[in-house]
RNA sequence: GGAGCUGUAGCUCAAUUGGUUAGAGCACCGCCCUGUCACGGCGGGGGUUGCGGGUUCGAGCCCCGUCAGCUCCGCCA
């Protein structure tokens, strides 16, 4: 074989071994004499030495070498003379002596470095293939294959069968946009690619398979986020005759597998619960990030009857006043202030009220219309103080919660930049958000939508209001959260088919012909002895991010995409031949060069 | 669809209030150098300041437009 050896390998105690390596040409330092190379693989890096008086031929062919330059090297292992070892290596105590060197393939001069960070992304993912050899990217490489590695593992070890799912299936257009793939051999009629494997999971539990997992690709038509691929990886599981404790036990010993067997790092469980209502009432959000405070006060109370007309009428209207105290930020600019304004507008809210605190006084444009009593209540129910920042928002409890946690999570941007706020990733709050509400009213549908999806089991309890009082029925429903970060979700599934049926028809009011044809299969297979079921699906991409610190997806997966869907390395999407599309039968209009 | 930030050498960045020939480090090329590991020394090449237009005696800098990248909102059952 082309080598002895990897370049991580070599200690003190191989010393005198004839070994062959191969690897990458990392760095040289040419002395004119003698020339080291820190010859570079997977496994790391070790320094090669060529001496002039060992074989100056090899020597003179050494001179040539340069960065990415991909050589084998036969030579011995010399321990380093006393005083030339280098502690930040591992293999940092010997060198190679080479005595035969072989040019398996030169390079050309990378137009990167890769042994630095902070390069432009456009171009590390231009040249993926390159950027794929710098250690974050090969580290970040074998996490992933680690913690797929370990979640195969405990899930075996739980009876649990890997089966994969199809990728050309139908399209369901509730919900995320799909894309599309035409038939050749099925004229005019077209494949979807699934947003997630969920009906065929249910499926299978239909099929008896009581225990499955799938690391499944999935793909949304829907614009990009440093968190949302086109294509992404969910871990999909789902479980027959079970009741929520047994997702939530069995998901917190599969995250606290993989924290343990990637990063060491032994979490606590089991992991808090968080009810929606309180999730929103605290938080203002159904992801919330918990390391810090800023919580939302509800003052509704305390403006029922005040000469404030703007949170008087709020209320008046069956809303609501909240409020939260954004510690320390009174230095906040104008400039700021407007943003988190434009930032409540753009959610809904008419304006943002705001009250800084500065050299005893409450500067504000609203603050001449609070009475004595208010002003004290806010004092205490937030403890106010010199510096800080209050911020109001009075509408509907829903979008009066919602825009404030907006705005609260852009405080703490502000917060952290001023160096007042810390949000340490090292923090690993992981929480269940629990009681969702089964369905939820949409601006752009006439009727109630479900919340989650049509097939969220509602809560056995809840069940009676299901059509006097839709709104007040909790879902089955659960979402893994940490840091902010909707980690995944799940339900426990309606597994009856008349209950299914009764949802799509008079709950969702979808019409019969729709229900029969997209969703005809479904209830006739929950109406053939469905057992009782219910599952989750965790972002794999987000979880990876998560465990390794990084910002964006893009940093966990191999070949990812850019902001517009694009790969720039391959140049896709790409435009095909006329001949193509005439074969599926397609036709494109309205674009140029098409 | 909307908002914001960014765009200067291969890479990372600088360039006073609009002012002479747009600089530095790294990388690259040549020469020198036998113990470096961010090797060192001497020398060299390399620029449509994203693109187009405008203001001005004069634009990397100001204005308008446009393109690209990123972030966020909408969207993501």
């Amino acid at each position: 074989m082309k080598r002895s050896h990897s370049c991580g390998a070599l200690r003190g105690a191989d010393a005198g071994k004839e070994v062959i390596l191969a690897g990458w040409v990392s760095g040289r330092r040419d002395h004119g004499g003698v020339i080291f190379i820190d010859l570079r693989d997977r496994e790391g890096l070790t320094q090669i030495v060529f001496n002039p008086s060992l074989s100056s031929e090899i020597s003179e062919l050494a001179h040539t070498l340069r960065s990415e330059f991909v050589v084998r090297i036969v030579g011995k292992v010399s321990p380093r003379p006393e005083g030339t070892k280098n502690s930040a290596l591992a293999t940092g105590d010997v060198e190679v002596l080479a005595s035969q060197l072989e040019i398996l393939n030169p390079s050309e001069t990378p137009p990167f470095p890769l042994d630095e960070e902070g390069v432009n992304e456009d171009l590390r993912l231009r040249y993926r293939y390159l950027d794929l050899r710098r250690e974050s990217m090969a580290k970040a490489l074998r996490a992933r294959h680690q913690a797929a590695l370990a979640i195969r593992r405990y899930l075996d070890a739980q009876g649990f069968l890997e089966i994969e799912t199809p990728i050309l299936f139908k399209s369901t257009p509730e919900g995320a946009r799909e894309y599309l793939v035409p038939s050749r051999i099925n004229p005019g009629r077209f494949y979807a690619l699934p947003q997630s494997p969920q009906q065929f999971k249910q499926l299978l539990m239909v099929g008896g398979v009581e225990k499955y997992f799938q690391i499944a690709r999935c793909f949304r038509d829907e614009d990009l986020r440093a968190d949302r691929q086109p294509e992404f990886t969910q871990i999909d599981l789902e479980m027959s005759f079970i009741e929520r404790e047994d997702i939530y036990a069995l998901i917190e010993g599969l995250v606290k597998t993989v924290w343990k067997e990637v990063k060491g790092i032994d979490l606590p469980t089991p992991f808090p619960r968080v009810k929606y209502r309180e999730a929103l009432d605290l938080y203002g959000v159904d992801k919330p990030d918990r390391r810090y405070g800023l919580t939302l006060v509800d003052f509704t109370e305390t403006f029922r009857t005040s000469t404030f007309k703007v949170f008087q009428s709020a209320v008046a209207a069956g809303g609501v006043v909240k409020a939260f105290n954004a510690k320390g930020l009174a230095m906040v600019t104008t400039g700021q202030i407007e943003d988190l304004t434009n930032l409540a507008k753009s959610h809904g809210a008419k304006g943002l009220a705001w009250i800084k605190v500065e050299k005893g006084e409450w500067k504000s444009p609203i603050v001449k219309f609070f009475s004595e009593a208010e002003k004290k209540t806010l004092t205490e129910k937030l403890k106010v103080e010199e510096g800080d920042l209050l911020l109001f928002g009075a509408d509907q409890w829903l979008a009066a919660c919602e825009v404030l946690g907006f705005v609260r999570i852009r405080c703490a941007e502000y917060l952290e930049k001023a160096g007042k706020l810390k949000r340490d990733p090292a923090h690993l709050d992981f929480h269940w958000v629990v009681d969702f509400p089964l369905l939820r009213k949409d601006p752009e549908h006439p009727n109630m939508v479900a919340s989650h999806h049509p097939f969220t089991a509602p809560v056995e309890e809840d069940l009676q209001w299901l059509e006097s009082e839709p709104e007040k029925v909790r879902g089955q429903h659960y979402d893994l959260v940490l840091n902010g970060v909707e980690l995944g979700g799940g339900s426990i599934r309606i597994h009856k088919g008349e209950l299914q049926d009764k949802v799509f028809r008079e709950i969702l009011k979808i019409p019969a012909d729709m229900v029969t044809s997209r969703f005809g299969y479904m209830i006739e297979a929950l109406k053939f002895g469905a057992p009782p079921h219910g599952g989750i699906a965790l972002g794999f991409d987000r979880l990876m991010a998560l465990l390794l610190g990084q910002e964006s997806i893009r940093d966990v997966i191999a070949f990812p995409k850019n902001a517009r869907g694009q790969d720039v390395m391959s140049g896709s999407p790409a435009e095909v031949t006329a001949r193509q599309l005439k074969e599926i039968h397609i036709q494109v209009e309205g674009v140029s060069g098409s």
